[in-house]
DNA sequence: ATGGTCGGCAACCGA
């Protein structure tokens, strides 16, 4: 059975929730994994979903900030919530597809997003940043991300990290700037590491080539210079790396009306 | 070197 998921920091659901429509309509991927969505549980636009023909949804949403969310065509078994750091911000939700899924195997699916870290990278200055490392420490040692044997497990999300040289525009210009400080990038590259996961973007693209999923919003034409970062990232285990069939990252969506910051990035899988 | 723009939600905080 071929699997399409897409990840996307959304920026707030509910006044974006025509342009998730709009993605769906042409794209229509299996499963949705939403960051940043901005509402309480309650508040969620969950009608709109459904219509779309997304039945089944997970959500960890709190007032105002973060929150994230799974929306999919497929049945789910179970959910899970952790928290990271003993903050109860939500910014973790995973699900598990079992038989009612009809893939060949059962699959878990962890959608993250990782504190952004403030401005000023160093964590004695600066909580946010020592928030932020903290967290990543934390994907590292939390058992439930160290998929073993022939566990089908997906991490995806805005991991807040771009992690290699030509994930930014400039690493020189970078290198002091949160999101692409050694420090960082050494951490969740040790929790990658640590879960023995795969990096899908760059099993598919090599790392000479520049490749970005944010471009921010503080530049009068974002296409100028094209000063983007790789924020959000699909890991898949090792039983995953070879039924990746198609990788794509939706440039065009940052172009579109109001838009988010960072656009859907989709990965298909033959499970 | 600096500041630039968003969104939530009603003064700033977080990104």
């Amino acid at each position: 059975m071929r699997l399409s998921l897409t990840t996307w920091n959304i920026n707030s659901v509910r006044l974006r929730i025509d342009l998730v429509a709009k993605f769906i309509k042409s794209a229509r991927p299996d499963v949705l994994c939403l960051q940043e969505t901005k509402c309480i549980d309650d508040a969620f636009p969950l009608k709109r979903f459904k219509r779309l023909g997304y039945e089944h949804i997970a959500l960890n949403g709190q007032k105002g900030y973060h929150g994230v969310a799974i929306i999919s065509k497929l049945p789910f078994e179970t959910t899970d919530i952790r928290t990271f750091c003993d903050k109860i911000d939500s910014r973790h939700i995973s699900v598990a597809f079992g038989d009612k899924a009809q893939f060949a195997k059962p699959l878990v699916l962890h959608n993250f997003y990782v504190p952004a870290g403030g401005d000023v990278p160093d964590p004695e200055a600066n909580p946010k940043f020592d928030h932020k490392l903290k967290f990543l420490d934390e994907m590292k040692t939390c058992e439930p991300l160290h998929p073993r044997g022939e566990d089908r497990h997906i991490l995806v999300g805005d991991l807040n990290v771009a992690p290699h040289e030509n994930d930014v525009w400039s690493h020189k210009q970078l290198l002091k700037v949160v999101s692409h400080t050694p420090i960082e990038c050494e951490k969740l590259l040790a929790a990658q590491e640590r879960g023995q996961w795969f990096d899908v973007a760059r099993e598919r693209i090599p790392l000479s080539e520049k490749v970005y999923t944010w471009w921010s919003y503080r530049a009068a034409d974002w296409t100028v210079g094209d000063r983007g970062r790789r924020l959000d990232h699909i890991w898949v285990s090792r039983a995953l790396k070879n039924t990746v069939s198609d990788f794509q990252i939706l440039r065009d969506a940052r172009a579109w009306d109001r838009p988010s910051d960072h656009v859907p990035v989709t990965v298909t899988l033959e499970v």
